[in-house]
Formats: structure tokens, sequence, C-alpha cells
DNA sequence: AGCACGCCGACT
DNA sequence: GTCGGCGTGCTC
């Protein structure tokens, strides 16, 4: 059997039509069209021909097979910013086993905004008296709906399509009649557009180092020749938003738009700024705190072209620019890119393939780059860059120390700091200078448990503990079910029922106990859920108004604070036992990004690195801020336990109300993969979190050497018969 | 969005 | 009656 059908989405903007339709294929394109391309259709009563985009295919129709129409052209053209979309949401659900709906509205805010037109206007062209006498006539013969377009003329000049439309009620029908008459005009309005812009205030010039010159020059002749991913490895403080200022001007001027990708907003807003001030009105951004209109109108400024560039988080990859040329992907190895629910697309491979599809370049820019970036930039598949020296300010590297909680222990230190890290805080306090407390760790902050029995509170519908929240309620952070908070144990009935606080809490209340006389700022979840208070909290810090700052991942990650010359962190290890394969690269980077906040101005820097096992080369290359040190050891590891990049993994996560189904569908996985030459299997095990929404989730690895064997995992997978409601997803390393 | 159809008041 | 305009519903 051969698909003979063909769902297509019409590209006209509004709701009523915002949904699949059903046409045949005719036997001429049969097997030639692919999912998310652009294709003609006759469509409504006069079979007018209309463009569409094909978001799937079937082997049967779905309605009355007398009214399918026929598919009449395919592939015409250039492929246009939507189909482009488009093929970008088939191409997540292929690699990432996600639903093509799934896929679609991850990749479009909403459907029926697939291509809204240039804006449209009606314009009054009579003049006013002769509006007036007109609305007269109309007022007496009843003809209501011109009467409201007349009316709102004679306040406006100009009305918004749409308002006309739908606020007013006037149908094309009837204003239709008057554009006849001559009264009024369908106007679109005009693209302003130069593409070489005169660069902002004329007299900025930036001033770039020869490392900086090498690496643009270097990108730019890639931009020039197959424009391949590129990876730019460049040390803190080398300047590597210089070289992508260079590289955006160049392709804005060529009449092409850029993206780039930056973890987290509200963290590097000093960036943000900067490229304010370099390109002015042309840059758009989107953030995560924005309301949807806000952000709908950032949209809009990029799809007409207002806006050039667009800085934002992993979902501004999705920024409909007619005519994009260039990705940056800032500190890309940062686990913030990688979504969390489905399609679970990693930023950076979507961003690579968004590119291709656009005919443009992907750049890649980190301090400390994936274990997987740097070994395609090894082997030739990325091109490579790299800056090796500070662009401004020469200063010292830290002075690092590692301690041994295990040694603290033994020699009956039994607090959170040891002598070492304590030592030191009362130096600095003493110089009058600041210190930041690291604590790595997350996730296991603010669930509440009985002292007596040992019960913790956890979600009824996820296998995850609830939080205790400043409103005294619990909450889950997974499915979003509150419960007020017990006051006696149900379990066991007893009152020592409490929060255990989060670790940062316990931290501040050591601190203050140890020194009374510093002023203390603590930032986690708690501290930060109000707006804003993430910048107030930095910025109270910055300007000295505490002497310590206590906090998780957040506090970290790209920010300057010239005055701080103590890095504490709490316990290193910590996220060396979390999830998988990851997480001696994970402990790396954060140790390496909390260590790199010491010392930043002319003051020299202390680090103090808590630790149970010191040893472990995670820990010792980011004390000596080894990059390279640690990547030929991770590699090495990940070569001997056959992970990626080395090997490729192909990993199944399925889920399913039915937890015995889900198990039972993990197994059958499983075994169809152990047939295989050169695959090894691990699983299925339970996920992590091993429910969520009351959806049971089990996980199963799949690794060879080859990609080859695993390709036919997958489809083999795919030729399961659909087994209820058990859905899997997948990702292939 | 764009088109046709059915309804309703106004006028030969 | 019937014409012209209005509002609604449908489009594979």
């Amino acid at each position: 059997m051969s698909i003979q059908y063909a769902d297509i989405i019409i590209d006209i903007v509004h709701g009523a039509v915002d949904r699949p339709f059903q046409y045949r294929v005719p036997p001429s394109l049969s097997g030639k069209l692919s999912l998310g391309e652009r294709v003609k259709v006759p469509f409504g009563r006069g079979d007018a021909l209309r463009d569409g985009y094909i978001i799937g295919f079937s082997e049967s129709p779905q309605v009355d097979p007398a009214r399918l129409k026929e598919i009449r052209e395919a592939g015409e053209g250039e492929a246009t910013g939507a189909e482009q979309l488009i093929r970008l949401a088939a191409w997540m659900k292929e690699r990432y086993g996600s639903t093509m709906i799934q896929a679609l509205k991850t990749v479009l805010p909403s459907v029926r905004r697939v291509r809204p037109a240039k804006k449209r206007y009606l314009v009054r062209t009579a003049s006013r008296e002769a509006c007036e006498s007109l609305l007269e006539a109309c007022r007496k013969k009843r003809q209501k709906a011109r009467v409201r377009l007349l009316e709102a003329f004679l306040e406006d000049d100009a009305l918004p399509y749409g308002m006309v439309v739908q606020k007013l009620r006037v149908p094309a029908s009837s204003f239709r009649a008057l554009v006849e008459q001559g009264i009024c005009r369908v106007v679109e309005e005009r693209q302003e557009r130069s593409p070489i812009r005169a660069v902002k205030g004329g007299a900025r010039c930036l001033i770039l180092t020869d490392e900086q010159k090498a690496a643009v020059d270097g990108l730019l002749s890639v931009w020039d020749g197959d424009r391949r991913p590129s990876l730019l490895y460049g040390i803190t403080g080398s300047g590597k938003t210089e070289v992508y200022m260079e590289l955006i001007r160049r392709v804005i001027g060529e009449g092409r738009q850029a993206i780039v990708l930056i973890p987290e907003i509200s963290l590097t807003w000093q960036t943000v700024m900067r490229f304010y001030r370099e390109f002015g009105e042309d840059v758009s951004i989107l953030h995560s705190r924005m309301s949807a209109g806000e952000r709908y109108d950032q949209t809009e400024r990029a799809r007409r072209g207002e806006a050039k560039i667009m800085i934002g988080p992993r979902s501004a990859l999705f920024t409909p620019f007619p005519n994009l040329g260039l990705v940056i992907v800032d500190e890309e190895h940062d686990t913030a890119y990688k979504n969390e629910t489905a399609p679970r697309y990693r930023a950076v491979d979507a961003a690579i393939e968004r590119c291709r599809l656009a005919g443009g370049m992907a750049v890649l820019g980190s301090a400390t780059p994936s274990a997987g970036s740097y070994y395609r930039a090894q082997n030739g598949e990325y091109h490579f860059f790299q800056m090796k020296s500070r662009a401004v300010g020469e200063s010292l590297l830290p002075s690092v120390e590692i301690v041994d909680l295990k040694e603290e222990l033994k020699a009956g230190n039994r607090t959170i700091f040891s002598r070492r890290l304590t030592e030191r805080m009362r130096e600095t306090l003493k110089r009058g200078e600041q210190i930041l407390l690291f604590l790595n760790r997350r996730g296991y902050a603010g669930f509440i448990s009985c002292r007596s029995c040992g019960y913790v509170a956890k979600c009824p519908h996820c296998d995850v503990s609830l939080k205790l929240h400043r409103d005294g309620r619990l909450h889950c952070h997974y499915c979003g079910h509150e419960e007020p908070a017990p006051k006696t144990c149900p379990s066991c009935g007893s009152r020592y029922i409490a929060g255990f606080g989060t670790g940062t809490q316990k931290v501040e209340e050591q601190v203050k106990k140890m020194f009374p006389e510093a002023s203390v700022l603590r930032m986690d979840t708690d501290t930060t859920s109000a707006k804003g208070s993430h910048d107030a909290i930095l910025s109270a810090f910055a300007n000295g108004k505490a002497d310590i700052l206590i906090g998780t991942q957040m506090i970290v990650k790209g920010h300057d604070f010239p005055r701080v010359t103590l890095v504490g962190i709490l316990a290193a290890d910590l996220s060396l036992y979390s999830g998988g394969y990851e997480s001696g690269e994970r402990t790396f980077e954060l140790l390496t990004q909390a260590a790199g906040r010491a010392g930043r101005d002319r003051l020299p820097g202390y680090v103090v690195i808590q630790s149970y096992e010191p040893g472990n080369y995670s820990v010792e290359a980011a004390a000596s801020q080894d990059y390279e040190g640690f990547y030929w050891q991770e590699i090495l590891y990940r070569k001997l336990l056959h992970y990626p990049p080395v090997y490729r993994m192909l990993s199944f996560l399925v889920t399913s109300k039915d937890d015995a189904a889900a198990e039972k569908r993990a197994e059958k996985l499983k075994r169809l993969a152990e047939g295989l030459e050169g695959v090894e299997v691990i699983g299925p095990a339970k996920a992590p979190v091993s429910r969520i929404k009351d959806i049971y989730r089990y996980t199963l690895y799949v690794k060879s050497e080859e990609e080859a064997p695993l390709r036919a995992v997958k489809e083999a997978a795919a030729r399961l018969p659909w087994d209820g409601q058990v859905l899997y997803q997948f990702d292939l390393e």
C-alpha cells in the first residue's frame, strides 16, 4: 500500500481554517512529497489555488472521498520562512520521535500565525464630507455594516483590516462595494527596507585583538564557503561577543537575519545591552518572562523584517525570519538548551538543522564546549576556531585549593564549612572584600518530611516530592498539583513534620552564626520568584550592599562581581552522582564557571573547592581551569565505556498511563535491538522521575559504534503496531 | 480569508 | 415579487 493522501495546512491566516485538510496525492507526485513541503492546492468553492504545507500522510481518506481534491503542484521555488519552520518540525518529529503536532506547536507559536501577510489597512479615499453624506444615506437605508464602517472612518482615516472585519464585524462583501464606489481602498503596508543600514552612531568602531580578527576572518571564510557549523572555543574574557557582532554585521549587510541563542536572558542582560548599543532597533529580544502578547509583538517585528537580530533562549530559534542567515549558540554546552518536554530537542542540533534548511551558518561558542561539540570539531565535522587569551584587562588566574571533606569529618568538623574555607572567609571579610558561596545542588530543596517516621510528602501524580512554597502550601513542580501542608504526619501522626529548608537556607543560617557581623544575601528559587527580584539581588550584591552571596547555579552564570575575591564551592561532587554519562561534564562546567567568578578585577582571587572525591578528574581539571586536560580524560572515559560522542547512542523514553504496558513495550524495544549485530542495550529501567502527571516512564539505551544499526532499531520501533496509550520518544546522539 | 447561501427590509 | 445588502457557515 502506498501513501495516497496528505494532510495539509492551508496558508490562510484565520482561526477557522487553522486545521489540516486532506488531499489526494496525484500519481505524478506519489513518493516525491516530503513532510513540511509547500504545495499548491485548490481550496474553497472557487477552487482558488492556494499555498499549503504538508504536515502528515495517510493511506485512507478521513472524509467522504468524493469531496477530496488533488494536490496540484509541489516544491515550486525556494523554501519560504514558513516552509523552513515546518520542515524543521518534521525533522524534530523524525529525530526525537515526537508527534507532528507537538513538533509544530514547538516551532509555530500558533499554527494560525504561519504566515500573516504584510499588514493591511482600509484607507478612506473619499473626502470627509462625502463620507458624512453617504453615512446619512446609509442610515436611512439601515445599512448597518456600512454605517459602522463610515462612522469609524470619521474617527480615523486608516483602519487595520483585521479590526474592520473582527471588531466592527463588517464582512468583506460589504466593504467591497464601497471600494468599488471609490470611498476607500485596501492598502498593504509598505515594507520599509534597505538591507544595509549605516552603523549606529558612526564613530563606533570595534578594535579587535589579533586573535579575534583571526576568528572573524576564519568564520567569514566559512560564510563565503561551505557554511558547515563552526565551534568557537574561547576562554572567558576572550571576547567572543565582539566576534559574533562582526559576523552579524556582515550577514545582515547581505540582507539576511541572525539569531543569537543564550542560555537564560535575564542572566546575560549586559550582553543584550551591548547588542542594543551596536545594532539599535535592529535587535529584538525574546525572554521567558514575557507575556504571550509581548512575545508575539517581537515575533511579528521579525517576520515583517523590522528586526534583523533576535536574541533569546532556545525558543528564539523559531523566529520566523524571512531569510535567516546565521544562528549563534552562545555557551553551547549549557544544559538549558535541552528541551525537557516532547519534542526533546537539543537547541544546538536544531540550530544546525535550521541553518541547513535556510542555507545559513551555525556558530557554537563556549569557554567549556560540550565534549560532543569539541569532538566533532576535532574530527573535522565542525570548523574550529580558538581564542586563548583575554581581550581585556589581564587578570590573574585565581589560586585554587581543593579540600577533602572526608578528612574534615575525620578531624571532627561536622559543619558544612571546612577549616580552610572558614579561615579564608575570615580573611576576606577582614579585607572588606566579597564572598560567593556556591552550592552545587538542586532538586532536593524545600520538601517536607517527618522527623519521627521519615515520611516525605510526595505528589499523588508524579514520582517527586512536593515543595513547600511560601504560601504555606505544597506544590508539585511537574504537574502543578497543590495541597495544604499537613500539621501532623499523615503516616504516623507525629507533630514533628517540617520543611527541610533549601540547602541554601541552611548555609545562610550557618554563615550568620559564624559571622554575625557579615551581611548575607541568598539567591535561589525562593528569593527570586518575584519578577525582577533576580536582578535586584544581583545588583545589590554587585553594588556592595552585602558581603556574602549564597546561591546555586544562578549565581555563577555570566556575572561580573569585581569585588568578589573568594569563591567557596561547598560540595563540588554533588552533581557527579546524578544523571548519566554526562555528569562529569556537568560537574566540570559548573566548577569552572564558579571558580571563574573569583578575582575578576585587579584583586587576587581565591577559590576553595570542598569535595568528597578530591581526586576526581572533573574536580581537579576545574581547579586548574584546564579544559583540554578535562576533555581528553572525559573522551577516554566515553571511549572505554562506549558513550557518545565516540559511540552512538539511541535513548528511548517510553511513557504510558499503564505502568505494566510501558514496561512491556520497553522490553519489546530491548528485544528488538538485541537481535542486531554490534549493539549494546542498557535497561529498560524506570526513568529518574518515574511518573509525571500519572504517566509512567521507562528509559532504554542502545549503543553502537556505527549509526546504521541504531537507525535500524529506530525504524523497526516505528514499524511496531501502535499499542494503545504507550508512546515513546527517542534521541540519537 | 473568501465565497455562497439564506434572510430581511426597501422599492419597481 | 425581486433586488441589494447583511450575517453566517463552510472550505478536504
